[in-house]
DNA sequence: ACATACCTGACCAAAATGGTCAAGTTTAGA
DNA sequence: TCTAAACTTGACCATTTTGGTCAGGTATGT
């Protein structure tokens, strides 16, 4: 069970970007270079970001990407969901009719699994990148 | 993010476990049955939990798998240890003197994943076999 | 017009996943 | 004592996911 990076990255973006987005829209480059992730794949992450309208982009000389919310208004719930870090226990939800090994019943552990990913979810539905923001000011190592 | 089908085999299997060994050792034979989960590939993880001693094995004709602790006493977290599903938000742990991206900081997320992580093992922490044997009688679909 | 920055889609290597296969060893019971 | 049931070990492998790179674009402020 582990956290994939582009989920990681589109947060860390994020915070860069919401820090920085007052004065002028902010640059993939310059995203690149303080979080240290590849422009390439950056380019990738915030074109998800843009489709699920968590952030707009400026063209030419001087664009880059700005928020298109509030800091609070964007939930780590949002985020995921746009570059497609999804919470998934099980498989079996989308055979809805059937149990899940095929079988009559539901698997013997199924509860337990929808408890989890509501436990985990959650989580991810508090959390907003303005609590982010306020929590990041002591950060040295 | 998502479970890893050996991390929830292994707790459906000890769960199908936990219901029988009062009587007989239970042999993976049947709980590849009932569970629909492939002999191979149980072999591979009751090696583990056997390893781990949240289960003992009996050799022979008639032998099999039973607990070696009560089911109160095995939590998730102590199966999901023993299969190698672990929970891990972030890769820069290991690497304690530096910070994250080999930078001198954090970084900017750091603490976030920490709670994650968190947040998650401690459900993992909560929850023992028991309790699953008790929420699993109403589970015809 | 040109540099900067976004935009798009193809492509790819490495790792993880979810197993299978083969060849044992051990032991209860007929 | 023979044999079948069951555990044991380890090699192997196909597919999918991950975490990118590369090669081209297109838009726009100056």
């Amino acid at each position: 069970m582990k956290l994939t990076s582009k989920g990681r990255y589109a947060v860390m973006a994020l915070v860069d970007l919401a820090r920085f987005d007052n004065i002028n829209p902010v640059s993939l480059r310059d995203i690149s270079l303080r979080q240290g992730i590849s422009l390439d794949y950056l380019e990738q992450i915030f074109s998800k970001l843009k489709k699920n309208e968590i952030v707009k982009s400026i063209r030419g000389t001087q664009g880059g990407y700005v928020l298109n919310k509030n800091p609070n208004d964007i939930k780590l719930t949002n985020i995921f969901n746009a570059v497609d870090e999804k919470v998934k226990t099980v498989q079996c939800k989308k055979e809805s009719k059937r149990g899940c090994n095929g079988k009559a019943t539901k698997c013997i552990t199924h509860n337990l699994w929808d408890e989890l990913e509501l436990h985990i979810n959650t989580f991810f539905e508090n959390k907003s990148l303005k609590d982010l923001l306020n929590n990041n000011k002591e950060s040295r190592v």
